[in-house]
DNA sequence: GCCAATAGTATCGTTTTCCTGACTAAGTGC
DNA sequence: GCACTTAGTCAGGAAAACGATACTATTGGC
């Protein structure tokens, strides 16, 4: 039914922007897994926030890849750390310019994924 | 050193495009994994391929792993099959509308990997 | 009859990712 | 002294993703 009709198109058009291609494998190490995007995207979108509710707010995520993730997250300098030392202790992530800088990327897959499952809307 | 200053900000911003969340997870399913967005890329930016150009292209994938990405895009939409009852057989795969719609989501990737492996270019 | 070419499939093993549950530290209130 | 809080760590195992190798079908050419 949504078949494509299967039409070759010449394979010019949008080589350029592209050169051969950004490495993807590379992103996938960045963004890639099952939960990367989504913490990313709640503190991107939502600002700052300490461990516990990042925790509440990623659901079905386990403290152990919670931690995990941030620290990888971390790592590659995505998002930022803070460490108050109270108690109990309390700790912030918030995202870094360079997760930031996502937010469009993070908006085209929205527009996406809402046109595809709006299919015709004419 | 890269560590950005962890500057809090306002929660409001940019919550409305997004009302809480596009469920990631399925996006995750659709082109999650090592291979799936470079087939896509090769497919939306150099138009349709028979099978052993994609294997040429997509460098260090196995057969079995490049048939069994195209099956699944194929399956969620993102590609199409078209057999050629030659022999030696010839099969042509082809970026449906689904799938060029995401061409946006890798400009958006690609502008970002560019921007940050280029930091401060003024 | 045998080899070559393309697009697969089948089977098994490894590697990576993810989950579970128990444990820790440090101060506060009782 | 005991429980309670938060933000972890650690050990172990299960599950999913990925990879290597061998095999199949078809037919044209030698």
């Amino acid at each position: 039914m949504n078949a494509e009709p299967p039409k070759k198109f010449p394979p010019t058009q949008a080589g350029k922007t592209f050169g051969k291609r950004c490495p993807m494998p590379e992103i996938a190490q960045l963004i890639g897994g099952k939960w990367k995007l989504i913490i990313l995207q709640v503190l991107i979108f939502q600002g700052t926030k300490r461990f516990g509710e990042l925790k509440r707010e990623v659901e079905g995520i386990t403290q152990t890849m919670l931690t995990s993730q941030l620290r990888a997250l971390e790592k590659d300098g995505l998002v930022s750390r803070e460490i108050f030392p109270e108690v109990p202790p309390r700790v912030e992530y918030t995202a870094t310019a360079k997760a930031l800088a996502l937010t469009d990327m993070f908006h085209a897959m929205h527009e996406w994924w809402v046109l595809q499952n709006n299919e015709q809307a004419s």
